[in-house]
DNA sequence: TTGGTATTGATCGTTTTTGATTGACAGGTC
DNA sequence: GACCTGTCAATCAAAAACGATCAATACCAA
């Protein structure tokens, strides 16, 4: 067996359980002990995974998937203030006792705060959204089913009659990577599948994005402008961009970051 | 047992209640009292929970009110040692790689723990399920979709077409009101509908009760005896009960509550 | 082939971890 | 008060894991 078939069995097994010994290797390889505390060595040295007494473990350890995922957690901090603002600014669109789509997004997670005083009926694919939710306040939260994908902390079910294909909303909210003249772009496919399963599910559709997201492009298209129904962003926005949400018949609403929580509706 | 895998079910079982005892923890892990110890020492030196008289605590309290809902947390504490005895040989029956399914429930809630070290796929319609194993293990978690039940702690769609429909397993896991010659008892209705729409999409039904649940008895009938094919509970069942199960041709494991302390009693 | 190098497996002494034992201490019961 | 139970820290021996070393083997180029 050579040397790369070892290392590549090492991280195969080192990202399938919390650890793994020295002489599980041995089994799976075949060869002595000494060769595999070697090769944890060089891999330890490698960074590609971290040496511990009896085995090795994964680098990153599945650690707090909670309210804040892996990629989840360096997100959040950017740009939280203006997050802050237009998810409360989303809310406030809410009112007691309507149906509402939630879709999984860092900037569309801040909306559970403010919704912690409301009681609405609550549609999330977003694992921590319902978490918090759930534990934090009364609205009736319903979730999409399917494989919990840790990652991007979404639910997402590969067919497509579920529950999210009966419900229905007024409104639904999502955030997304970009917005352009091509419409929303998104940069992880899986999240599309999940955006797309729950779009069409609601009256309004309602885009949450910070200002910056109007010069970000993205690979992905995931719907034309015309399918949106309003913009909500920080006071950053671009005449310019303003002028495409206008020339396309968008509501756009800037949330003001630090001060009271009236947006005003731009002309 | 590794002592990274131990520190991650000390971990997990932290997370679920306000305290672990290390006789807990003892009959969880399968070593000795002095290594709890000394694990909790360590966490406590990391600050990864807080050491008390007894066992330990997690370091940030109110965790708690998601994990156990009202109804949940009287039953959590009757009979946990018995139900852990039962969780812990319902995981004995899995290996890594399986697909299972697990309903939701005060007994099958204790199966996360020997599920923190595991990497199956587990469908379940358990939210406080779902969590823990999402945060404290590596296997892969599916959902069903619905309407989260806070009082039941379950999920539940009226519609029967989800992705429970689409998804078959080794095992379905299991608890109930009650059991007895008419067959799985159970109080709710609404759990009823819950355990209905995944009983069948598993080879084998495995039905998790307490000792104390042969004599229970329920308005509904569940499923009658010849659905089920296993039934873990504990020493104290009754011949008769036995012989029950026995005629109906349901193989019977009985979990000893405690590994070492009294067991074998070489008769 | 030969020589050189790298890799592997085995051995041995050292260090770490573990389980069992002991005694001490606090709290409760009779 | 005597007695018991549960918890804990300290201790020690056994087991496991480790690092260093060295011989055997595989591989490669000349």
């Amino acid at each position: 067996m050579h040397e790369k078939e070892r290392h590549r069995i090492i991280l195969s097994a080192v990202q399938e359980r919390p650890v793994v010994t020295v002489v599980d290797l041995c089994n799976m390889t075949g060869v002595s002990e000494a060769t595999i505390r070697r090769d944890i060595s060089t891999l330890h040295m490698n960074k590609q995974l971290r040496r511990v007494r009896g085995g090795a473990e994964a680098i990153s350890p599945p650690q707090f998937v909670g309210i804040a995922g892996r990629t989840f957690a360096v997100n959040e901090t950017m740009r939280s203030a203006e997050k802050q603002a237009i998810a409360k600014a989303a809310v406030d669109l809410c009112d007691d006792g309507d149906s509402i789509i939630i879709n999984g997004g860092t900037t569309t997670l801040q909306m559970v705060h403010p919704l912690a005083t409301r009681r609405c009926q609550i549609l999330t694919n977003s694992f921590p959204i319902a978490e918090h939710l759930l534990k934090h306040s009364k609205n009736t939260i319903m979730l999409s089913g399917g494989a919990i994908y840790r990652e991007q902390n979404i639910i997402l079910s590969p067919f497509d009659n579920d529950v999210t294909r009966n419900f229905y909303a007024r409104r639904m909210f999502m955030g997304a990577q970009g917005l352009g003249p091509l419409g929303l772009m998104e940069a992880d496919p899986l999240l599309i599948q999940a955006e797309q399963k729950l779009i069409g599910q609601a009256d309004e559709l309602i885009v949450l994005v910070d200002s910056t997201k109007f010069q970000q492009r993205s690979s992905l298209v995931l719907c034309p402008l015309e399918r949106i129904d309003t913009v909500i962003t920080d006071d950053g926005i671009s005449d310019k961009a303003a002028a495409m949400l206008e020339a396309a018949d968008i509501r756009l609403i800037v949330a003001q970051p630090s001060a009271g929580q009236e947006g005003k509706a731009a002309s």
